[in-house]
DNA sequence: TATGAGATCAACT
DNA sequence: GTTGATCTCATAC
């Protein structure tokens, strides 16, 4: 199966993000196909990145094809995956998968027995594969990441972001149509 | 099913 | 001091 390299997110992110639906991502021989993303641009008054660099989203101005982790309310840990080129500071969240690897490990991090409930959730998908701010900054081409392309076609669906409060009207969320993985279903 | 509180931290006013 | 790209558990309908 075609490892994702870097030039897949040399482009716009709203190009990647639908693309991203159906692929698979693992981390330490844990994870699973991802069904839902959001995406972020600078000139997105809801992006970190809307304000300028600062030293929490650096990682988002620098090249596309790394992982740019944040804190969330304190509590969470949420991955994005860089795109675009060196100074557009846009990236596309992971916010869901559908679990396929290392389903037990990512229980016993959870502790949690539904598996709808392991990766349905920026917090929840980082917190069971383990990712935390000790990768910020690492490829997504190489160990420990590893992007697989997606093989076949896929139904992507688009709605407004989740959990935001500026520009919470632009379609810019994505997913897998009828995924049980989602963390919100998409409205019909 | 739906709403509300608590946990806890970095950026920003 | 307030807010946020969240989740869980408790309580109410």
């Amino acid at each position: 199966m075609p490892r994702l390299r870097k030039s897949f997110f040399s482009r716009s992110v709203h190009e990647v993000a639908p693309e991203l639906i159906g692929a698979t991502l693992l981390f330490r021989g844990a994870g699973g196909i991802i069904v839902e993303v959001e995406a972020y641009h600078h000139t997105d008054p809801a992006a970190h990145s809307y304000g300028g660099q600062t030293p929490r989203n650096a990682v988002m101005f620098g090249p596309p094809g790394y992982v740019y982790v944040y804190r969330s309310y304190g509590i969470h840990w949420c991955l994005n995956f860089v795109c675009e080129q060196a100074g557009s500071a846009s990236a596309v969240l992971i916010r869901a998968l559908a679990p396929t690897e290392g389903i037990a490990t990512m229980h016993r991090r959870r502790r949690r027995a539904d598996v709808r409930l392991l990766c349905s959730g920026p917090g929840r998908l980082t917190e069971a594969l383990g990712i935390t701010h000790a990768q910020n900054g690492l490829a997504l081409d190489a160990p420990p990441f590893e992007v697989q392309a997606r093989k076949g076609e896929f139904d992507v669906m688009a709605g407004p972001r989740i959990g935001i409060t500026k520009a919470a009207e632009l379609p810019w969320r994505y997913g897998l149509k009828s995924s049980r993985y989602l963390s919100k279903p998409f409205k019909v």
